[in-house]
DNA sequence: CAAATAGTGTCTTTCAGACATTATTCA
DNA sequence: TGAATAATGTCTGAAAGACACTATTTG
């Protein structure tokens, strides 16, 4: 007999399937990671938290799916969601995932800039938005909705490791940042400490990491000599990559 | 208004999605990266080569249905696919990719040791099965059917940076090996030509990659001294990575 | 012995970590 | 001036690359 691949199409032939995604969209702000919740107006899980999401429509891919809604729950336009960093995550398909029927989900993990409030503003979901710590987030007690703790903790051990050998850090950053800025990213993400002068020479040593802005520079905290600023460069991958200090053996 | 989450879960309230799982099975014989190919039997594609693989079935996960179909597709049994390394690679979810109907698949990739020569032995699809050399099945004359070439070049391009921070070069060796023939997975994998005394320092530093099998030898190439065995370790990743030679400059 | 493969030792360069020092700003 | 932040310089030890050399097997 041969595989699945040969039974006819017959789109009602089998039970249906409803494909949705799931985002996990991470900030990082006043010196934390967060990440952005809904809270569920409906049944089940009313009232709990829930990563954005929603269903794929009929003329979508996940990737589009993911922009609209990211677009919808977030009140940014479409102009600004377009340039954020998106990018699959891992599809959830668990069969009962979902305790209604069966859904599969493809999720994806959104990096953003620290964005002026985008919860209180816009119409759409956003209302129903709220960035939170993921400390708060991944606590047993924040019982996230379907499986969404899951999605979420692998979501952040991802951005964790892109980290270090992807220049994926800027999209945490506005179009210009300071070294010192882009180091915070680094330490918020990981929850270390590491040693400025070494952090700007690697950072530096990487062609196409970031690019100086002639000029310009910012007042950091008040104090202090202001910083020199940076765009991001045309990079997209860090040789050799920047690693986790004290990871560890692998053992 | 708010997101397609809060729409009622009629499951024939929208046009149904049919989920698919593919896979690409990758070994390594007589010095070359292979891939496990499937001539297609009908239409859409009849007569060209595709990626195994078929539904999910309504109680499956996708996991589940991946190492079913990698079971149905090369004749192995259930006990040894189980022990294979699968891993997911990501969701292929354009509207037209499939010609007849809405298709989401969820791609995966498996890593196989050289078995002996899986497709000419058991039933099921198994006989429509071929290893092909990947360069071959890569070409563009090779016209894979739907977006397999795309999901094969995908799939290539994970396993090679996987090698680089993880253990898994061992999933291609049988369950006992030399040091020349893990070296030789890398070598054909990343298609270089690695120093031999720097692959063993390195391979033998990192805690918890090989484990020395006591005692054992085996005589490689009819000549030369026999070779030391070593089995697999109980990490799963490099610290420091095994960095691919002259990646060049990240620019 | 020659050929072939496995394994060891060593030198050099590069790079990461630690940390001392200088520079620039505000109060 | 002192506190705060940015930026530079230097030392050291670990690791990577290059490569010479030894060891063990078959023919």
């Amino acid at each position: 007999m041969s595989g699945a691949r040969e039974v006819g199409y017959d789109p009602y032939a089998f039970e249906p399937f409803a494909v949705t995604v799931d985002l996990a969209v991470f900030t990082v702000r006043a010196g934390a990671l967060h990440v952005l919740l809904i809270r569920r107006g409906q049944e089940p899980y009313a009232g709990a938290w829930a990563l954005p999401g929603g269903f794929v429509l009929p003329r979508e891919s996940a990737e589009t799916a993911a922009r609209r809604e990211l677009a919808e729950e977030t009140g940014l336009s479409e102009a600004v969601v377009a340039a954020l960093h998106l990018e699959q995550l891992r599809t959830y398909s668990e069969p009962d995932r979902d305790p209604r029927m069966r859904v599969v989900s493809v999720a994806f993990t959104a990096l953003v800039p620290d964005l002026p409030e985008p919860a209180a503003e816009g119409g759409g979901d956003a209302d129903r938005a709220r960035w939170v710590p993921v400390g708060e987030a991944a606590a047993p007690g924040a019982a996230l909705a379907f499986d969404h703790a899951v999605i979420l903790a692998d979501a952040r051990e991802r951005v964790g490791a892109k980290l270090e050998y992807t220049c994926l850090a800027t999209a945490f950053c506005p179009p210009e940042f300071t070294l010192g800025e882009l180091q915070s990213v680094y330490e918020t993400v990981w929850d270390t400490v590491l040693d400025r002068p070494n952090f700007r020479r690697k950072v530096l040593a990487t062609p196409g990491f970031v690019e100086p802005v002639p000029g310009a520079a910012r007042l950091t905290g008040g104090r202090g000599k202001p910083a020199a600023l940076y765009r991001p460069g045309p990079a997209t991958t860090l040789h050799p990559p920047l690693l986790r200090p004290s990871e560890g053996p692998t053992a």
